[in-house]
DNA sequence: CGTATCTTGTGAATGATTTCACAAGCCTTG
DNA sequence: CAAGGCTTGTGAAATCATTCACAAGATACG
């Protein structure tokens, strides 16, 4: 299979949005251009990226939204749920955890671990946060697929190390730290410090 | 001025973190590829990034720490503070409120709104919540440059045209939305649900 | 002072991604 | 059933980003 960049998969995941609309709004069928001009992108970007996995369309008519749907969360894996663990039960943590969107798209939250003894024991919407030390056992025997990272920079390492030891295989970091993870585990980042300056030099190219 | 990537931006921010770490460290001087090392890539892609807006290394000896610094900090903008409203104050708004970070970083909190009268007037970390309504004459009176979106997806435009209108023209929008801003605004997105289903689609390609 | 060693800065080459452009297919209408 | 009007799928072209490769400058050391 050829490989797909990043950014294709990024759009893929945009569509699906789009077509969820066009879902909920009662259409049947979408063109190319449409979801173009929802995503920002060109009506030829959109016939491209599709077409690394397939030829979806018909002629004349744009696609079929329940069918588009169906291919695109075959695509990015979403027939069934993804089972995830959350790392660190502060604030952001928290946040994470109540937000109801992820149960909506397949995302189920399994476990929540702290290392701060003052957290363990806390509910957290039906789940019970618990200690570190319990993580390897909880992360295999409840076959967690994902786990989300919200600890801060210093300790982030030593949480992979660890989860990856688990056998975990996919990880969403949001401590601003680069980390280090073996072939075969996928790392995704999500850094606010480095979103706000990119921020500060888009305005400060532009006041000069 | 030549056009800078988004890419090559974050890549200098990052290198502005390493730098940060060898100023810590005690280094005087560091490398290209040192620099490299630390952020996955390779040492012709830094000297590129950097040479984008001038020359600042010595042949044989590498990059002076403290000077290199002082570059990035005026290429990205962060010589002096950016003042920050946070509009929102859920879970997530409470998250990046308390985020310690930002200060340390040169991004000062100044101001944080809701619609929900429950929440208004509550303190947070010395700011109070402020009712919408006064999002407008704030966001002009304390000369907000940056405005974080942290409401619900379909209250997300509103805030994005109030702001807008109020000036502002740096937004960070955690809302899984595609918003629209008028040319001269400039939106980044952190799309959690977007990571998650790149992650999904590494693990589905992964297991067949 | 001359040689050896290191590392930068940068054109040229390569690779990746996006856009262009158009033949081919499908539906509608008369 | 033929003509007209859309829209797809996709090679080819263009653009953008990364990597290569090496001359040139700087230091260290005998």
């Amino acid at each position: 299979m050829k490989k797909i960049s990043e950014s294709a998969v990024r759009r893929l995941s945009l569509y699906l949005r789009f077509l969820q609309e066009a879902e909920a709004a009662g259409s049947d069928t979408i063109s190319s251009g449409e979801l173009a001009r929802r995503g920002g992108t060109t009506s030829a970007q959109v016939r491209k990226d599709l077409s690394l996995f397939g030829s979806f369309g018909k002629r004349g008519m744009g696609y079929s939204v329940p069918e588009l749907l169906r291919e695109i969360r075959q695509i990015l894996g979403l027939t069934r749920p993804w089972l995830v663990a959350v790392v660190g039960a502060g604030r952001l943590g928290s946040a994470l955890s109540s937000f109801r969107d992820f149960q909506a798209r397949g995302f189920e939250i399994r476990a929540v671990f702290d290392s701060d003894p003052a957290k363990i024991g806390q509910s957290w919407g039906g789940l019970t946060v618990q200690p570190d030390e319990e993580m390897d056992a909880t992360l295999r025997e409840q076959r967690v697929d994902v786990v989300i990272i919200a600890v801060p920079a210093e300790a982030a390492q030593g949480v992979v190390d660890r989860v990856v030891a688990a056998g975990v295989k996919a990880l969403l970091n949001f401590a601003p730290v680069r980390l280090r993870v073996p072939r075969g585990v996928t790392l995704r980042n999500v850094d606010v410090t480095l979103e706000l300056e990119g921020l500060s030099f888009a305005l400060a190219s532009a006041k000069g």
